[in-house]
DNA sequence: GTATATTGGACTAAAATAGTCCTATATTAA
DNA sequence: TTAATATAGGACTATTTTAGTCCAATATAC
């Protein structure tokens, strides 16, 4: 149901593979080791660097790192810097003219729930996210029934809440 | 960030119109009375009705109304019924080949913040969603920090979380 | 100076989302 | 039985978002 991309899912992968790493890492040193392609990683490092998560710097010896202690990188931060800000409501914007507006009353519960939600990723660091205990592959769309049974089934890890509404 | 799409937003207003309405109610009034336009709403109903959230009836007097008292429809629900059970992995499939699996270890966390997310959305009622005193315009991004911000700014009403990161 | 890297942005391709429309079927009421 | 009213199902197009690639410019180390 809610997802997240494909390429938040591989700056994660990005973001766990340099909290591994002492020094410097280049971009095509990330690619090698993660198996991403590399203009794809290469990407996905700047997007990270612009947002201040990792640092980097330019020419010979040059790379990647993390700008912070992977206890301080939320799950939270991830989604901001690599889903953008773009949580941008159609009719709450400045010239907002929603014709919806005078019948609709849904949306305040959806505020209820993302605060929650938002919460629930400020929980979640990325030193967490390293647990070699976690031995998920690759997952980009996570938060739905069918993905938490068959990964249920596939590891046998998760002791999720099992959802049949009466 | 994470976001939910326009048409669950539609449909959440859609639920919320039913639960006020105590007869069949007909595509066309739906219509009428939420703004949002009639194909849409018809493809929207469809989707529900399968799902399970609301039945219908066919022919003159015939119309939707909610299967379930909007204290027994939770936020999970409509998700799942308006944006499918697409949660499928791209690696944890049958003939799951993902050439990173060896090299990856982030996939666990998003099930830790599956399972979070998932416990706030069984958590929110349509009911809840339906109280009045909610006056927020339609929202169909909800879940990142801009848009938290500006519907503080708009509403003052959210105690939300304040998100920054040192 | 040369090789190594990041920076920034443009660009294309692919996929998901949104929205519309048509035909078939069921129901009610006259 | 006919006419009017509605849903059911699905095909279809357009739009937007996402994913992925590539290039020219800039900075650094040796």
């Amino acid at each position: 149901m809610l997802r997240i991309s494909k390429l938040t899912d591989y700056g994660t992968v990005i973001l766990v593979h340099l909290t591994r790493q002492a020094r410097l890492c280049p971009a095509s040193d990330v690619a090698a080791d993660t198996g991403i392609a590399l203009p794809t990683v290469q990407k996905l490092l700047k997007t990270l660097g612009k947002s201040g998560l990792i640092e980097s710097a330019r020419g010979a010896e040059g790379g990647y790192r993390l700008s912070k202690a992977p206890h301080d990188i939320s799950a939270a931060d991830i989604l901001d810097a690599l889903e953008g800000p773009l949580a941008i409501t159609e009719c709450s914007g400045d010239d907002s003219s929603c014709e919806h507006e005078s019948n609709c009353s849904a949306g305040g519960a959806w505020q209820q729930i993302n605060t929650a939600i938002r919460k629930a990723l400020l929980d979640v660091s990325l030193a967490e996210m390293r647990n070699p205990s976690n031995e998920f592959p690759l997952v980009y769309r996570v938060l739905g029934e069918a993905g938490v049974q068959q990964q249920n089934e596939a590891s046998e890890l998760i002791t999720g809440i099992s959802k049949d509404n009466p």
